[in-house]
DNA sequence: TTTCTTGCAAACACTTTGCATGCGG
DNA sequence: CCGCATGCAAAGTGTTTGCAAGAAA
């Protein structure tokens, strides 16, 4: 829907920030970013491996903690219990299966205007925010997306 | 805001599903369900052993998946990584400081009605929800509740 | 009496950390 | 050349599991 960062614009936020750029972080951080999925660190390590047989778990999960401190990614935890990461930063809803875990994205005008409402409703402008939605992915061809 | 169910009606769901009734089963859901917090399972295990010196922890956690899995309570995760337990089960907001961790819970009717047009619009009930605010806790005596 | 539950400890899975080596600026 | 980043393996943390003993129905 949205699209991603240039990778210009990435390695000015890394220096901004006082981040080193390294090919590792390029890797993990084009990976990530332009995923329309919500990976887990082990899903972006065996993606980013096949290519960059150098890159190490440890790097990725430093690497996604910094998306997620420039405010690039969204960590979200399910009951899973452990981290997914979320390129998607504009606030939309997860509609997630509660069976087999699997995640979609929906956006849509209405729920938006009234997520605003709300926001605007406490006075304060959050820095981020969540939607989940649990529902069935067997029912899911009935949304319209 | 809502009243927790009695022990009579718990017992009843118990049944219901075939679980067997014990001594540490209520004590535990007693205390989860009154909760006005989000605890986690180590929160509730100190909680309880104070009056129950016989509860371990492996028990806490089952009993808090029986909770989840009869709709009692809603297994929350956070960037933490360990889960949380909320027994609000109703359409609200998790009002979260990014820095702290701590939660306010935000009901409103804009919330209610934010949850009817999701399900109009996606002409499916959906099972559970969540919906989450990342606002700093040093903020919050702004919101209204 | 049968079946489910408990408590313990060990096993697990994901994530973080310490440190020597290596690379970016 | 300085300081941060990397990769490895070990440590850490929260959660789950296997099993013998015990309690509910």
């Amino acid at each position: 829907m949205e699209k991603s960062i240039s990778r210009k614009e990435l390695i000015s936020k890394f220096h901004e920030k006082g981040y080193k750029v390294t090919p590792q972080r390029l890797k993990i951080c084009e990976f990530v970013l332009s995923s329309k999925d919500h990976p887990t660190a082990e899903e972006i390590y065996h993606e980013v491996i096949k290519n960059n047989p150098t890159i190490s778990l440890a790097t990725v999960y430093k690497t996604l903690h910094l998306l997620s401190d420039l405010g690039l990614v969204q960590e979200l935890n399910f009951a899973e219990n452990r981290s997914r990461f979320d390129p998607n930063i504009s606030p939309h809803i997860n509609i997630i299966c509660p069976k087999c875990g699997k995640i979609l994205d929906y956006e849509s005008k209405n729920i938006k205007q009234l997520w605003d409402m709300i926001i605007s409703e406490l006075k304060i402008k959050p820095s981020g925010q969540r939607m989940d939605l649990y529902v069935e992915c067997e029912k899911w061809d009935k949304i319209q997306s």
